[in-house]
DNA sequence: GTTAGCACTCTTTAAGCCAGACTGCTAAAT
DNA sequence: ATTTAGCAGTCTGGCTTAAAGAGTGCTAAC
């Protein structure tokens, strides 16, 4: 049933309101400072309807409207303003991404960061599997007498964090051969594929780099474990206090016992929609295991068109929703901004070439 | 004025007490739990008088006592027991750092990292100035047509995270003669001095490359500064509220916006002592910044013989320095060992070649 | 359909009271 | 000269009661 045009606009005033200074808001309030037009009383029993539709709820008998989840949802679908960020705030996020070579990992971080920082919130980064990352390119660095650094070129990452030991000493010829070689045998491979390589598949040139070999499987999946592990960034955990629902000390530490429980969270934003630019989760959704008084906005973001991971807010239930989705849409859209710069100037080199 | 043996008897078994279960101690539990030899009266007349020499103070008139500053410092020098870590413990930090190329930052977050696994505190890790670093080696990898990713070895550190962005594609040889120009150039020089380059000092030979130098120049200065930036590490905030005197918001906010202030933080990690193995501020002490009823305890910890950093336990002046410091030592020595097995094994090496 | 008015409910704050926990002091005991 | 038992005095914390305030729901009139 649709809710008439009324009900929307006193539901919009009651979540408006709620959302600004966290009191249950009267009928009272609600004449005074929005709705002249209608007396006390005939919001009053508009309130009561929309308590029984299940929009909004009492803390007790004798206190103001409060929004319930599903006040929140429609909200956030259709009654919000859409205030857009300012000029100066577009361009600062554009300034965080843009120069910074393209990696999955910079990019959910960064944008961690940068969502906490303009919206006050919580947020948290989700880091998509590596496992289907594609292998570009192989390199081989010779850091000294018994290291050798291993940097891997995915379609979306550089891995360059691995150090081979060897125990004997690597010389040039070695190396650019050894280099040539796992180029050979993991060029287009996903890592997962490259994991999971039985060596008694390679050919006898390869056999002897057979220990080599090892050592980079070995690395390489300790990597993908590693990225699979740490797939969680938080950032601006401290900014709760800055939210009054914090005050109340069992409160912050359920939110904080949900930031703790990695997994928890992983399984809440791994499961959504990959399609969906921007997800919100508002209390205990569905199968959702969020607690009962938080919501959860995340988006999408992609690289080279590739679903890299997801970053978005974390927390109250009554949060400033217009700012977080305008934060996250207009994150999504800088970095399509600069996907775009950058593919425009790869076709622009070849044209020169050509 | 040294106190009595019977006065620091009881000293101790206050603090003891009070750290166990932060509730304010009575003469009668001392009586009853740990000195049966007296009776509370005589107890309470001693109690009175550690009150008046500073060290115990009363929430209120008809309360038990609870210890100060002063209390905790004398705790900590020499009445505190010290009881190793079981060798589980010990063998799972030797994992933690084994099996790793020695690098500052991995070392300084690491350990904090393990401080706060081990005693539930939340731990700060302090990375020193990377500006005395000293260049080994430097190193160019092309990534693509239009980038390189620059690898500077120090003796503490490996630059790996910078990617010059060129505007032609580089060939082989161009980057190795760069590569080996740059070496020329910044061989045995420190970071800070590298960054400090005027480029009219270059001679001929270098002038060819003078732009991917300018570039490197300019690379190094934005690590150095970044480092510099972000040097500190907090691990395990959440943790606080393992502890009773986090049930109350007020010292809550209180100790999250110490943690939230970096800045402050830094100072007070920086103004320590170099020589000092381990430091143990308590409250409002000397200079320090630090807050009234918080510690901090933290070790220097070293990287070939240079202080790399410091890590440690922010919490609670109550808190079990006992735990905190075996585990700060615990960690020292590992890293020492690990060293010494380092150094030891290229003595090896080098008999073996002779 | 809207509104004014009023009874009713629930929260919040303050005050008062009592039991419990310790101390500090005094006078006696060792 | 210590040490101790005993007791008065002080402060906390929990409980109860009272009163004020904020809002609602309902009813009867517009």
């Amino acid at each position: 049933m649709e809710l008439s045009d009324r009900k929307k606009k006193i539901l919009k005033v009651v979540v408006d309101d709620y959302i600004e200074d966290g009191q249950p808001v009267s009928s009272k309030t609600i004449q005074e400072r929005h709705l002249s037009e209608f007396s006390s009383a005939t919001i009053r029993s508009e309130l009561a309807q929309l308590e029984e539709l299940g929009y909004l709820g009492q803390p007790h008998t004798s206190a103001g409207r409060v929004p319930l989840a599903k006040a929140y949802k429609l909200y956030t679908n259709e009654l919000m303003p859409r205030e857009d960020l300012t000029e100066e705030e577009i361009d600062y996020i554009y300034s965080k991404f843009s120069d910074h070579f393209p990696e999955s990992e910079f990019l959910v971080k960064s944008a961690a960061k940068l969502i906490s920082e303009l919206t006050d919130y919580t947020a948290v980064g989700f880091l998509g599997s590596v496992s289907n990352d594609v292998i570009k390119n192989v390199k081989l660095v010779k850091l000294n007498e018994r290291s050798i650094l291993l940097i891997v070129m995915t379609d979306v990452n550089i891995i360059k964090d691995s150090i081979i030991a060897t125990d004997f000493d690597a010389d040039d010829n070695y190396i650019s051969a050894a280099e040539q070689i796992l180029n050979e045998v993991f060029d287009e491979k996903k890592l997962s594929e490259a994991t999971d390589l039985d060596e008694s598949l390679l050919n006898d040139r390869i056999k002897n780099y057979k220990l080599l070999f090892e050592k980079v499987v070995k690395l390489l999946k300790e990597y993908v474990k590693s990225k699979a592990e740490q797939n969680l960034v938080l950032e601006g955990s401290t900014n709760i206090f800055k939210h009054t629902e914090f005050n109340d000390i069992d409160t912050t530490k359920n939110f904080l016992s949900v930031l703790d429980s990695k997994e928890k969270l992983g399984s809440i934003l791994k499961t959504e929609d990959n399609n969906l630019e921007i997800t919100v989760k508002i209390g205990r959704e569905d199968d959702s295991s969020l607690a009962d008084d938080f919501a959860l906005v995340s988006a999408n973001y992609k690289l080279n068109g590739v679903n890299v991971g997801s970053a978005g807010v974390i927390g109250p239930m009554r949060m400033d929703y217009n700012r977080v989705i305008q934060v996250l849409n207009s994150i999504g859209r800088t970095l399509n901004e600069i996907g775009r710069e950058m593919t425009e100037k790869k076709v622009n080199d070849k044209d020169e070439r050509e």
